[in-house]
DNA sequence: GAGACCGTCTTAATAGATTAAGCTCCCACT
DNA sequence: AGTGGGAGCTTAATCTATTAAGACGGTCTC
């Protein structure tokens, strides 16, 4: 492996010089600057080692970003894609590269690699122990879709959301109301809540969608039982299809359902079709996200609108310092379409 | 900043002793070990510099994937997102991390401090210089979707794919054909392909398809003239649809549409709805990927399933050695459904 | 009685850059 | 001729860890 000494060598010049070649070129003369990085060409340096250079600079033009889940699955994932989107948009400016990091279980340890990075966006809770490897790392954290005392977040009002959706859905309703969920309780598989669940140790963005739900429909003097609650363990489309399949045919079927996803909305409008089921005439259907798809499918759906691609500009921004505010409560939007009209 | 020395100091022991206590358990009593762990965490030590222990060591755990475009862009590409959904289901597996890297020319330096990665997972060709840059750096390389002698890499036959495709989709058809392109020409606005255009030095992947589409066209004793076949500079819906709705309002209307991507297909789907022309009936439509929106909307798509997933987890296994052939092209299959029968 | 070995810990060499400070020139100005 | 100043380059300290080799005092083997 060459290093900066080899160039020097070869050139008979100091590394200091080969080092300012890259990185200060005011520093000598035009001439010899072409020479250097023309040697380095012909010789096959790759440029500075970047290890080397980070301990020495303290810095690494790296972020980590923590998504709380497996990588593979976040990826799939429109609203987390989203983020990540206004979030490489921001840094990619500022020529940032992000170190993506699964933040589970599965991650036994910390290898202490992922120190790398200059700070943290934390999108949505870390499991406890990961949360206190990041915080003891000390570097700036900036949380998304959750909190914690003493760092800046971005969020948004899931409770206020999901009230305001339901209650839009439910109004005049008379017929029973379903509630298509994300991950409630501790399983792996679809089912249904049972009466005597505990709640409040869950996820809060569930549990705010949940309790929005139920409060609405309280408002509205409905009742959602236990056994039409669904808990849905990850948001895909399967998990959303067998759970809206379920939900559709009890009877009698439900003439609202209310998702906490689009993806789980989207699939519960295809569970609806295959069912050949009309959707709202038979069953009212919302979302909660407002992704690409929501407004591009047929029938086009009702729906949460949040600001995710803002969501991670946001975070990038407040990362940087380049926006006053600390922590933020982004505003939501009912967007009102086919499958709730 | 703390660092080993400030712990041993402490604990009036070597530094080795605390290197050891984090990376060699066995070389040092239980006893003591857990000593020095307490005293990190009182101490607020974050365990070793990462930069420094790769300095030493030359390993990083850092995986880089170069997306051959803006970040913000490739995290909103299904395709791309189903592609890094593989890689990261191998890689977090063997706990690396992934960087994920634009590279475009706007990347307008190297920064250096990309060469923290072990090697670079290349999606897409990237423009000319930054490949140099790259393959300068002298790590492994995997390539996906292009090709580079003495290179790995994993690709399909998107020729044959094409042709196989529009050979189904021709069958029986007499009137005019569309082609719904992706990047054909140098432009940023979506436009028809004027006649003498040379679209030899073009993204090989766009090109073999282009060639597929129309090779089966004119087997099918069909001609598809430059003013049916459109440039669409990205793979978004909007421009889809912008394209899709040109295409749909010609007379007379194209009876068969050839799309390069589901996206812009499903984006055609919804501009034939909004026109009112009944598809298959009117239009027969194709796309190209089979995302996974392909088979849950109505009507749903006729497509080339070609592998995303696998492929990244094939490039992963590729890059750790895991994996005994060299480059691969992947089989596609054509998905036949609602919208082309 | 010489040497190998035990487990635990320390010493010291090493990794590849960055950068402040210092040293040479050489030229311009008096 | 002497001085001052600056461009251009070098010297040397520094960053924080890893790890091979060695020290320790004692025991066991041949």
């Amino acid at each position: 492996m060459l290093t900066l000494k080899d160039v020097a060598g070869h050139l008979g010049v100091s590394t200091a010089t080969i080092s300012n070649a890259f990185n200060r070129p005011d520093q000598l003369s035009q001439k010899l600057r072409e020479r250097i990085l023309t040697e380095c060409k012909t010789l096959g340096y790759p440029g500075p080692n970047a290890a080397a250079r980070s301990l020495r600079t303290g810095r690494t033009g790296i972020i980590g970003v923590t998504l709380s889940n497996y990588l593979s699955y976040s990826f799939s994932d429109p609203v987390a894609n989203q983020f990540l989107q206004g979030l490489a948009e921001i840094f990619e400016e500022r020529e940032y590269s992000l170190l993506v990091m699964p933040s589970r279980e599965h991650m036994k340890q910390v290898r202490g690699f992922e120190s790398f990075v200059e700070g943290f966006i934390v999108y949505g809770p870390p499991e406890p122990h990961q949360l206190a490897q990041l915080v003891q790392q000390r570097k700036s954290i900036i949380t998304v879709d959750f909190e914690i005392d003493g760092y800046v977040s971005v969020n948004i009002d899931n409770y206020s959301a999901a009230r305001a959706c339901a209650g839009h859905a439910l109004r005049d309703t008379r017929g029973p109301v379903a509630i298509l969920g994300l991950r409630i309780i501790d399983s792996d598989r679809v089912c249904r809540v049972s009466e005597d669940e505990d709640f409040a140790q869950r996820r809060e963005i569930t549990i705010s969608r949940l309790r929005g739900f139920l409060d609405a429909a309280e408002a509205a003097n409905l009742s959602v039982p236990a056994e039409r609650i669904w808990h849905i363990p990850d948001n895909t489309h399967a998990y959303g299809y067998k759970a809206a399949r379920e939900a559709l045919m009890m009877t009698p079927i439900p003439r609202v359902l209310l998702c906490m996803s689009d993806r789980i909305a989207l699939a519960a409008i295809q569970a609806a079709r295959h069912l050949n089921l009309k959707i709202p005439d038979d069953a009212r259907i919302t979302g909660f996200d407002n992704i690409p798809e929501a407004g591009t499918q047929h029938p086009s759906l009702t729906t949460v609108h949040q600001q995710s691609i803002d969501k991670g500009r946001i975070a990038a921004e407040m990362f940087l310092g380049t926006r006053e505010e600390r922590s933020m409560v982004l505003p939501t939007e009912i967007v009102i379409r086919e499958s709730c009209p």
